[in-house]
DNA sequence: CGAAGAGTTGATCCAAGTCAAACGTTGTGG
DNA sequence: CCACAACGTTTGACTTGGATCAACTCTTCG
């Protein structure tokens, strides 16, 4: 369990476990010696945070947006892992594929879109991780419980920026944004902006690894 | 084997097999509708091209840079691979391990670092991946194939300010470029610009695989 | 109620993009 | 061996998207 706001771990630190989120929303992130903050993940039910290979170093630190609970899977070597529990081998490497094809996904984003593509993209990005991989509709409202800085920090952004653009986005009725619920009015018309191509939908799910 | 220049598989198109480098240097990019392009990342001999799992539809194109040979693993089925051939399992693990954390350190890099930062950070990221990791010192001479314009979409910017921060960093003595061989003078300094801590060394090797 | 945090808005600035021209370098074919 | 074409690099002048700075408002919650 953690509260939100508490570190799973810190950039620098050893960290050898390896846990699986059961529930709440995480994230990853770098700090810069200037305080600049880069989100580098969010992380939701099922992903998997940490290496089964066992980083001596964390490159990152994680934290919890909202109460989370996670699953530490007991440390076994590597060879233990494969031979024992070859179905956790192959539902790690989909996980950490997964992840890396929405990494890539992001590198494109934030070194070739503009502030308003990024945040259309993380807007559909976004709902396509929460609602459609839980079989709801995309425009089924999702919590929202990031704050306009922590999206700035997700999307390479200023919070001045997001707020503007949010803003721009909903007079345009393509958003609506109620209390800390987000929801999509018109995705056709979000994913034009970004040159959203609905690929990047696969998501993980929690029941997966119990 | 392919030519410089050529295509292993373009995004959109179906790609089920499982490579990895045997020699050359390739990368996968991204184009958009505007024609600029975004390359995700540089592969090497031992890095994996792909995933064992078979993706549908690739999110991403690859191509030669230099004339390289791959190794198109037999596909087998994902429970065949992880009990029959438990290290492979591991050793690709380890492989999308990296590249996972290779690429969060890009999303950092083009979320909240400046263009020096940013190039600063891709050479000596590009001197560990290839000299450290091979038993050479830093300073090493590298082999450099790609144009500032390659660089420029790599690291989401322009080939006029590549070119320009380049020209900087040697006048400043940092780095020297002669022919198309790059080769780090003061690695101490550029890790200064660019906040770069060393962890992001680990790299693959060929061999491994074969 | 009051304080702290988050969102909004306007004015100004600057790093990097864009446009354009000139200069090198490489390779090919006559 | 030269010519010239294609491609890459360099440099200068100008533009701009998003950052920065700063004030003000709106929530939330003890």
């Amino acid at each position: 369990m953690l509260h939100s706001g508490e570190n799973l771990f810190w950039e620098g630190e050893r960290f050898d476990s390896f846990c699986t989120v059961l529930d709440g929303w995480l994230f990853s992130y770098r700090l810069f010696g200037d305080g600049r903050r880069q989100i580098l993940n969010l992380l939701f039910p099922g992903d998997v945070v940490g290496s089964w290979i066992g980083e001596a170093v964390a490159h990152c630190s994680v934290q919890a947006l909202t109460p989370s609970k996670l699953c530490v899977l007991p440390q076994l070597s590597q060879m233990d892992l494969a031979t024992r529990f070859p179905e956790l081998a192959i539902r790690y490497g989909e996980t950490i594929h997964n992840q890396l094809v929405r990494s890539e996904c992001r590198v494109a984003s934030l070194g070739r879109q503009s502030a308003r593509q990024r945040i259309a993209h993380f807007i559909l990005d976004l709902c396509c991780r929460l609602n459609v991989s839980h079989g709801k509709p995309l425009q089924a409202a999702i919590p929202m419980p990031l704050t306009q800085e922590d999206i700035a920090d997700f999307l390479g952004l200023t919070n001045v920026t997001v707020c503007r653009i949010l803003g721009d986005f909903r007079t345009e009725n393509l958003i609506r944004i109620a209390g800390h619920e987000l929801q999509v009015r018109d995705p056709e018309q979000l994913a034009e902006i970004c040159e959203y191509d609905w690929l990047e939908c696969s998501s993980a799910s929690a029941e997966a690894w119990i």
